[in-house]
DNA sequence: AGCATACTTAAGTAACCACTTAAGTATCAT
DNA sequence: ATGATACTTAAGTGGTTACTTAAGTATGCT
């Protein structure tokens, strides 16, 4: 392990779970509280909180407790932050493969 | 657990470690050898190759070998599908909160 | 007050992950 | 053929992860 960077890490592993992904899927179709997110999974309460707190410690979900019930919603930015480091990699090796194609084309 | 998907906990597992994440970074500037993707780190070279195993067997990074030297390069179509699913999500929550925020104006 | 709801805390466990060292195999160079 | 290079295989270890069950707390309802 190197350097811990700006919590990347975090995000990508909190995005690894396909738990957690279905819960950020409902999650996009608006806020949801902790039973109603826990609803459609067959394991215990405490599993889905413990998810929930992955998710939460990556930044990509935030949560809010009013009375005793505890709201959660995407937050956006996080999102958008693990999806544009993918980008910027993925854009600068295409770039390099199309200058190479076009090498190739003009020496052919 | 459930559903396994088409391996994005694969991609999204690959992309949660820093070595994981600055060996693509190199690979973004070309292909590269085991030794070569190995000599900025402190760590063994099993343990680089174990990395590489994760990076391969996520579909982000293909390897070849040629006599006894292995070429590894960026899989920039596995890099969008991981981009891919992020995006997807992020922009139909921001849509929905764009909408909200509109009948919040229109209702003012 | 008494009871149900909505989590929360704690503790335990089995499987997995990121390494390590040691030893091995396949190529290439001389 | 000999030695160096470039990995590869195997086995082990300590820490983390994804759960579990059991018990607890805080809030709202009647």
């Amino acid at each position: 392990m190197l350097s811990p960077g700006p919590s990347l890490d975090l995000m990508f592993q909190a995005l690894a779970d396909p738990t957690r992904r279905l819960m950020l899927e409902r999650l996009t179709k608006g806020p949801a509280t902790v039973s109603q997110l826990a609803a459609p999974f067959s394991m215990s309460l405490p599993a889905v909180v413990q998810h929930l707190g992955v998710l939460e410690g990556s930044g990509l979900v935030r949560t809010e407790k009013i009375g005793r019930v505890r709201t959660c919603h995407i937050e956006p930015i996080a999102m958008r932050t693990a999806e544009d480091w993918i980008g910027e990699r993925r854009t600068t090796w295409e770039k390099r493969l199309s200058a190479l194609d076009a090498y190739l084309r003009r020496t052919e």
